[in-house]
DNA sequence: ATTAAAACTTGCCGCGCGTAAAATTTTATG
DNA sequence: CATAAAATTTTACGCGCGGCAAGTTTTAAT
């Protein structure tokens, strides 16, 4: 190994007998300089084991390789899973992301924009909260980071948006529930948090009437994140005031639909496909805990791959130069059959 | 609002009448300077939207106000919940969390710390990935930056360790299953990541011992983070080899427990304590989604919000001088009498 | 009013690195 | 081998702030 540490890139630039320009070339793109002296200096690093002070360092780039992440609630496991696969691309083209969660806060959230606001990030992931979100707030904040929406949109906010074809997934299951059996009902939150709702009631009720079927919706009452307790509270009163008009319940999402089941099985219903059964619950989105539900959730799938990879792709090619005006990306569900519907 | 944009302290000093020095004083700690001038640099913070540069501080102050947090796996809601209220709390007691996931992978755990090693952090709470974290390098980062061990520990290495008290888990679900019923059968997987299982099977060992019971022990197949899914699989082959003796099945945690249960309704096995029930389940951990099982799952709660309060509460008397030895602390649970069992 | 402590100012250096311009070397091309 | 182009080095400066020492003002206490 080395003999004395090495206190900073001059030190470093002396051991290898190069210039320390050379050296901070290096550092911000290898292919920058010569085959023979990046090999010089990638051995010396094995040696020495230097790395430049970050500090430093951001403070006289003009753009660090900093990238924020802000998703609205982290202990949704939706949203730390595909905060997961971003943060993982992000790292693999060579920037330094830094994970953040509003906590379903709308105050929280600015405050997390505006302490990334002074690590200079090179750009932001942002999944805004949505209604809730403070639009004069992000939008200060998108005119001076170089910012990438997903999950929620903005209207007209950021340099693009990417997220799901909610109505799509709306329409492919009600498609599907109606070839197999009665038509849907559709159970959402009044107030729902997240704008994707209401494209999703959008294309349930034109899929029921493109089918020729009377659409029938049920509101649950409620505010926050604790998506699944209202799911089964307000669920059980619309059980029991018999607000649902056929045997099949399509919820609007899997963890509304997570707690709608809890709901059923307080009341002993039998949820299923089987003949045996007297209701059936479908959700959206394909939560990770969908598979494990008991039955088993029928539901759309979000394509978590190709949201973080266009999401990725988008902030780094506009990073890089790229100048092409707002684009909406929406990528299609996949049906996801399982017994509960 | 502010006429020109103030571009660094000295302007910001500038403007109020004020020397650099008396400001930078201000930020390290608003309580030493004289109320008058802490006042007019209040005010003047309101009008202008100056903030100092994150970056040029910390290349030169000895110690940053940045904590990090490393949780195992984040898209556990286990470890997204805990860290929630860690975070938090550090940011309450004026510190910067940053927040970093293993994703289960040893190699990415030891990046962490050596990226978070940069950032020369004031501490870290860091809850390793377990058995297969590299102790090596964990102790080398541990010698160099205040850390401070939870949920699951390494013999003798960080500030101190702060968790649940495991066997104390066991023994009280165990002693409750078995007034209530039959004995229970220990659930739990071969290898598992996290060594708190160790301690929940001697709990229940001991526990059944003292109640005159036989301890029977279930082993489950199986690496990784897909708890649920070897649950499921790993459970669903016991039941049909006729592994388990008694009509209970203590699961060693809630994930386990989850994937467990499903494993019980592919097989149409009715879970509960009812009289119409073949099978008693219970878990371990509470896990936010153990209320939305079906049945709801009887569990033993842990003690988050104790546990982070106590980690944090350690690290910032350490910080602040405290040098008190190596101490461990350990909560205990809290029953939580669901459907299940 | 006298005095000493506390708070502040001025002036200066250092941190570790980015970056620009000019001088020099190396490499590629013919 | 001559020459142009590319890469590198030298030189020099700046970033925004922390921190120190010496001098000045304010505050509080005698």
């Amino acid at each position: 190994m080395s003999e004395a540490k090495i206190r900073n890139m001059e030190e470093f630039a002396a051991v290898i007998g190069i210039s320390r320009p050379t050296v901070s070339k290096f550092f911000h793109d290898p292919e920058s300089v010569r085959p023979s002296t990046r090999q010089r200096i990638e051995a010396a690093l094995e040696e020495h084991d230097y790395r430049p002070n970050i500090y430093a360092m951001n403070q006289n780039r003009k753009l660090t390789k900093n990238v924020g992440i802000v998703v609205p609630y982290l202990a949704d496991p939706f949203f730390a899973e595909i905060a997961r696969t971003i943060e993982q691309r992000c790292i693999d083209a060579g920037y330094r992301p830094t994970l953040y969660s509003a906590h379903g806060n709308p105050a929280l959230e600015v405050d997390i924009l505006d302490s990334l606001r002074s690590l200079k990030p090179a750009g932001v992931l942002l999944a805004p909260l949505g209604r809730a979100s403070e639009r004069g707030a992000i939008e200060k904040f998108c005119d001076d980071v170089p910012t990438v929406l997903f999950d929620s949109n903005i209207q007209d906010l950021g340099l693009a948006f990417v997220g799901s074809d909610n109505p799509q997934f709306s329409m492919l299951i009600v498609d599907y529930l109606c070839r197999t059996g009665e038509p849907p009902c559709f159970f959402e939150m009044r107030n729902p948090s997240n704008p994707n709702a209401n494209k999703r009631r959008q294309g349930y009720i034109k899929a029921m009437e493109q089918l020729g079927h009377e659409p029938i919706i049920v509101k649950a009452e409620g505010q926050g994140w604790a998506i699944e307790e209202i799911g089964r509270v307000e669920g059980g009163k619309a059980l029991e005031r018999q607000q649902f008009s056929t045997n099949t319940v399509l919820c609007s999402n899997d963890r509304l639909a997570i707690g709608f089941l809890t709901a059923c099985y307080e009341r002993r219903l039998r949820v299923g496909r089987d003949p045996d059964c007297t209701i059936r619950v479908a959700g959206q989105d394909d939560h990770p805990f969908s598979r494990f539900t008991c039955p088993p959730l029928t539901t759309i799938a979000q394509d978590y791959d190709s949201v973080s990879r266009c999401v990725v792709e988008i902030l780094f090619r506009s990073i890089e130069g790229d100048d092409t005006p707002r684009e909406e990306t929406l990528f299609e569900g996949k049906l996801i059959m399982r017994a509960s519907a």
